[in-house]
DNA sequence: ATAACGTTGTGATAAAATTCACGAGAATAT
DNA sequence: ATATTCTCGTGAATTTTATCACAACGTTAT
């Protein structure tokens, strides 16, 4: 298969999004590159391009057939069964993030959460059960879990990564702002919300100058 | 001034952090660009092009000079005062925003909050008055507010970003997973939580085949 | 002194990502 | 029928980003 960059697998999961919610609010089976790259902020050549990388082809008169190249990112995507997650921490933002993917994705789940305070173990919340985390090597090879959220203080961010990784995960959604060191067959996705943010901050000031 | 793109940007942001962390944990007043590199992620040659991007020298014999590399840093990115920051949307995503925001940083500050749902307005959550959402505009432009959270459902997203437009927001970090029209002089940066999941999945399967 | 070492800053190069631009082909209008 | 008007798929060109590699230079060891 060729190769699909990242770059190129974040604008898929995108143009899924905007597919999906296409075809809920709208009665069109179709859609022109032009459409869903302004729907999802692509140009209309990358579009195309992306969509080539899956193999799939629309027609010149019709465009794509949306339902039809739904199914294909999603068969390139979409893992095999649905994914279980962990999630490490039960902060505010940990619950949040819970509650944030529980209520409203279909393909994913965070099943257990992880924590050192008392208070917060053995509770469910949205579906989502809470362990002390002295369990989570076990319940996590007990679900046979891939994924896990780490939503911790960075002072215990690697030393968490380190058992995640003992305990099976091979990917790994990181909030808190540093660097994990992870053997090179384990991903690691840092979200940094507030360096995030500064970007913001400097291009809302640069933009308008 | 040379052209500092958005990557450049984003890793300046990160260095930062991890400079003003390794002065706190340690005593080295000086740090080489191998060790900025471990610490940050990038490449030690990313990392010299980045900082000569700034117009600052280390010394080949120290290093960089960690504190005036931290102020050559903020000089370039951080906004003159303090930032005020708006956040729409005090669903539980945006209270655990604002807590966390509000707890760790000392050069911005959600200083607004703004909701439909009368229950929620009238409050004050870590320093952070929450108002209705008829109120925006006046609020907005009164404490000269530049930048915005924007923390609500996709539905409501565009209607909410054009008043935002209309109030002054020069930026908005968006989390509604929907891609936002505006005009070219704002800047606008989407942080899709489930799509960046999505990847995350999709890597940590990829990676250990 | 001076040789050996390790680093910075940066031209040059390579790699990756994006855009251009056009042939091919289907639908529609005349 | 034929011309016109769209689009897609994609090779080629361009732009952006990252890496390589090395001269210059201060430090340290001898």
């Amino acid at each position: 298969m060729s190769k699909i960059s990242k770059k190129i697998v974040e604008r898929l999961i995108i143009y899924r999004r905007c597919l999906i919610r296409s075809s809920v609010n709208s009665n069109n089976t179709h859609i022109f590159s032009h459409q869903l790259a302004k729907k999802s902020g692509a140009s209309s050549a990358q579009v195309r391009r992306d969509i080539m990388g899956l193999g799939y082809s629309g027609s010149p008169a019709y465009g794509y057939e949306i339902k039809s190249l739904v199914d294909s990112i999603g068969k390139f995507i979409d893992p095999v069964k649905r994914e279980k997650i962990a999630i490490i921490g039960l902060g505010n933002l940990g619950k949040a993030i819970v509650d944030y993917f529980n209520k409203q994705s279909l393909e994913m789940e965070i099943v257990a959460a992880f924590d050192t305070n008392p208070e917060k173990v053995n509770r469910v919340l949205m579906g989502c059960k809470s362990y002390h985390i002295k369990e989570m090597k076990s319940i996590i090879k007990e679900y046979d879990i891939q994924t896990a959220i780490l939503c911790i203080p960075s002072i215990n961010a690697q030393e968490v990564t380190d058992e995640l990784i003992e305990s099976g995960i091979k990917g790994i959604l990181n909030y808190a702002p540093i660097n994990l060191n992870v053997p090179l067959n384990i991903y690691v996705e840092n979200l940094d919300m507030i360096a995030i943010f500064e970007k913001v901050s400097y291009f809302a000031r640069k933009n308008n100058k």
